[in-house]
DNA sequence: CTACGGATTTTCT
DNA sequence: GAAAATCCGTAGT
């Protein structure tokens, strides 16, 4: 079935947000298989990056999984109200990950309207479609991610990432296909909130936030 | 389509 | 005690 190995996921988190673009995130629960392709990342590059978790290597009880192997889900609450997945990047002790932004829906779509607005699927606006995976906090609604995930293994039978070939889907994704953009929500990171750390699949509808046309 | 303010509570200082 | 890797409803263009 191709489920990505620990080995994918050892390289900085600059290079694996760009790499799996593209991949499916998979969440197995109560008889359910939610599954959906990733179409928009930011990394994280730990020490030096301002906007980072572990910027300067500040090391909490809550970013202790980013000092792990690579990998690993690194989950944590925000806004009072949301989750973000990240998937943790590099070697152990060096803390890098890659928040996920955005997915496109593959299966168990009547689910994730379920869990996002209670509803059915058909029963959704245009708009609410759309809005089922198309931010960091969303997309964990959807999926049905939470802190109970946090420092799980990505290469488990839980929550897990398959490569392209996923459902004999043949969609690899070429350079040309990656716009890279400013991280979004990092104003406090002076800087650092200007690098171009976000990556997304060009023209995907799912993609968070689109930049202006040149 | 974009822009703004409010929601809500964990986490860190 | 303040900030936070966000979202939503509403109002305006």
């Amino acid at each position: 079935m191709e489920k990505l190995q620990k080995n994918f996921y050892n390289i900085n988190s600059l290079e694996l947000a760009k790499k799996l673009l593209g991949k499916y995130i998979i969440h197995e629960y109560d008889d359910h298989k939610l599954s959906a392709r990733i179409v928009e990342t930011e990394a994280y590059m730990g020490p030096y990056d301002k906007a980072a978790h572990s910027y300067n290597n500040r090391r909490t009880e809550r970013n202790e999984v980013m000092y792990g192997e690579a990998g690993f889900a690194y989950v944590y609450f925000i806004y009072g109200m949301y989750f973000c997945m990240n998937v943790v990047a590099n070697t152990k002790e060096v803390p890098e990950a890659v928040l996920i932004r955005a997915l496109e829906p593959v299966e168990g779509e009547e689910i994730m309207a379920s869990n996002r607005f209670k509803k059915e699927l058909d029963e959704l606006s245009k708009r609410q479609r759309i809005n089922l995976t198309n931010g960091p906090g969303k997309l964990c609604m959807a999926m049905k991610i939470d802190r109970s995930l946090n420092g799980g293994d990505l290469c488990g039978n839980t929550l897990y990432i398959a490569g392209e070939m996923y459902q004999n889907r043949i969609k690899n994704i070429s350079e040309e296909d990656i716009v890279s953009a400013k991280r979004i929500n990092i104003d406090y990171a002076e800087e650092a909130a200007d690098y171009p750390w976000r990556f997304y699949i060009k023209d995907n509808k799912y993609v968070s936030k689109m930049e202006k046309r040149q």
